[in-house]
DNA sequence: GCAGCTATTTAGAACGTTCCAAATCATCAC
DNA sequence: GTGATGATTTGGAACGTTCTAAATAGCTGC
């Protein structure tokens, strides 16, 4: 009933040579004489073998698989850094196998035996908020390397990829105070995560640096809506800011829509400034000042930490942290 | 050295069945007494026993494993796409292997070996532009169930979700009709894909409907900037239209862009509507009317389809069509 | 106490690859 | 020729599951 998949067995019979040698030519060993290589090859295409890799893998143990788990896939962020993971590994012939973790931690988990079970050789991890201290030394036990990005629970305890949020921040309180402006308010996102816990440290390293006043931080959910709802929280801090800087553009995108709905005119009455520079800050009316994070240069810095971990299981732990660059656009008064 | 994984036989010497029974609980087999189960559940958790699917597979012939390609992963249609094919796998206990084709045919067929090489239960793909009429044929040969999804090569060939583009850009000429323009531009993808013809036949047809002119096509490549860029070819088009229906919601913010810089104020000046109503549709100056085409339903939908198929190979050719909804903003006068 | 059930369990053979150690082949120096 | 050397090739044993068919256990009714 149903047709077989064509296997070493035959394709090496049909060769006149024995499965072990088709088997090297597969792999391209170099132990193999180029006349019988090319006859084989010829026979591979011939009868449309195809390589059974989980057979391969169960002796072998490589999979040329690795799993990415990001919180969230709607947020453009996310989405530039999973295509740069996913060019580099397509380059290296290895497949992704995608999960969302949708900032829940036991999901994660979850996830991570299905990994697990499907064999991958590595993993490259934006942590779900809430996520264990001691996951990065789990997995290191049940010895499946790992690559955290973009967020980083225990610093330190395993390859990183990300960037300077910290300088981020400090690039953009700067831009702001060189604007003019001395009160200046941070809208927050709720969730707690290194990257939210940076970007806030950068926040307040910068204000003190400057001698600026911290105006007061609000805290919305990390949606264009609940950003837009905020805008009155916001003009109702008692420091009244000229200046407002968010934990991201869609934040920033949500609240200048906020502000315009209360007669505020956003770049002109309030100064804005978004963090990441995703793609909407372009668009956004007036165009939005903010920091570029590139995220999809992090998802291929952290393909290639993974690809090295593979390589050099033993290489010492790497971190790689891209400076992000200001964007100046109008949203800031220029 | 490298310390084993925990397999089979081991669970079962340490509860004292045969690797056989253990199989069976794994499989939540019926079969097994309560009282082994719970034992041997046990036993399991003890020892962290995680299932290899990949020797499974190699004997059962199902791997949980679905593949999606697309062609691009930072337009957000397709990655809300991705995430509601993610979420109905996910549920299913089923993993995701991702793969970008960049609209590029031969990249998709070398991904298509890929997966096959990984031994995918099935495929979601959304065809390259240029990908050849008979893939699904040859697919069919390989014996890899293929739900083709938001664009279609030869159809009926397959299993499909989409939307209703031709419906969709009806309604989106019926309402430039209703508010009064008569002389009605299309700005266009180069990229030939059934999605692109649908949409074109879709703004042909609905012209004729409504008696309104064909006041030319503009091509452009698919990006903000070569959206913006265009904005003097558009303004150029001697039927001199007064409103302009674009292939996407990208476009459509390029070219409002390239407009206010050409000095013609979009949604005043000249109506301006776009396709897909992106979230960024709402982000834009003036906020674009857009047809929603909700392409998270239409990757839930593909998901449910191929889960279908692999129940049921031999059920009959499905396909499920999405109905657009309108959404009206302010950048076509409102 | 035994035939005839049904419910559970099991040994052993796959599955398609890679690894290992050994076998074969060709070449060369003597 | 012969032995040694290096270059290729190869048979069989893994890898961790599932499948098949058969074995065993636990009942029932007589």
């Amino acid at each position: 009933m149903k047709r077989k998949r064509v296997t070493l067995e035959q394709v090496a019979r049909a060769a006149g040579v024995s499965r072990a040698t088709v088997s090297l030519v597969v792999r391209k060993s170099p132990l193999v004489a180029e006349a019988t290589r090319e006859k084989v090859e010829c026979v591979m295409a011939d009868m449309d073998y195809v390589r059974d890799l989980g057979a391969a893998r169960m002796r072998s143990n490589l999979s040329r698989t690795v799993g990415v788990i990001v919180p969230n896939l709607v947020n453009s962020f996310f989405t530039e850094f999973l295509a740069g993971v996913e060019t580099v590994m397509g380059e290296e012939d290895r497949v992704v196998l995608l999960a969302n973790s949708q900032d829940d931690s036991a999901r994660q988990d979850t996830i991570l035996q299905r990994f697990r079970g499907h064999g991958v050789d590595g993993v490259i991890l934006c942590p779900a908020a809430g996520t264990a201290e001691d996951l990065p030394r789990r997995m290191r036990e049940w010895e499946l390397p790992l690559v955290q990005s973009l967020r980083e629970i225990s610093a330190g305890s395993s390859d990183y990829a990300g960037a300077d949020y910290i300088e981020g921040t400090r690039l953009a309180v700067r831009h702001l105070v060189d604007q003019g402006h001395r009160r200046i308010a941070f809208l927050s996102d709720k969730t707690a995560t290194s990257a939210r816990s940076e970007r806030l440290a950068g926040f307040n390293a910068a204000l003190i640096e400057t001698h600026a006043e911290n105006a007061g931080t609000v805290e919305t959910e990390l949606t264009w809506c609940g950003a837009m709802q905020t805008a009155r929280d916001v003009l109702a801090l008692p420091a009244a800011p000229t200046a407002i800087l968010c934990f991201n553009d869609i934040l920033a995108a949500g609240l200048m829509s906020g502000l315009r709905q209360n007669g505020v005119e956003p770049g002109v009455d309030l100064a804005v400034m978004g963090l990441d520079d995703l793609p909407l800050a372009q668009l956004t009316h007036p165009a939005l000042s903010s920091i570029a994070m590139m995220p999809d240069q992090i998802g291929m810095a952290a393909a290639r930490q993974l690809a090295r971990r593979l390589a050099q299981p033993d290489a010492e732990i790497s971190r790689t942290i891209i400076t992000p660059r200001i964007v100046i656009r109008s949203s800031t008064g220029c």
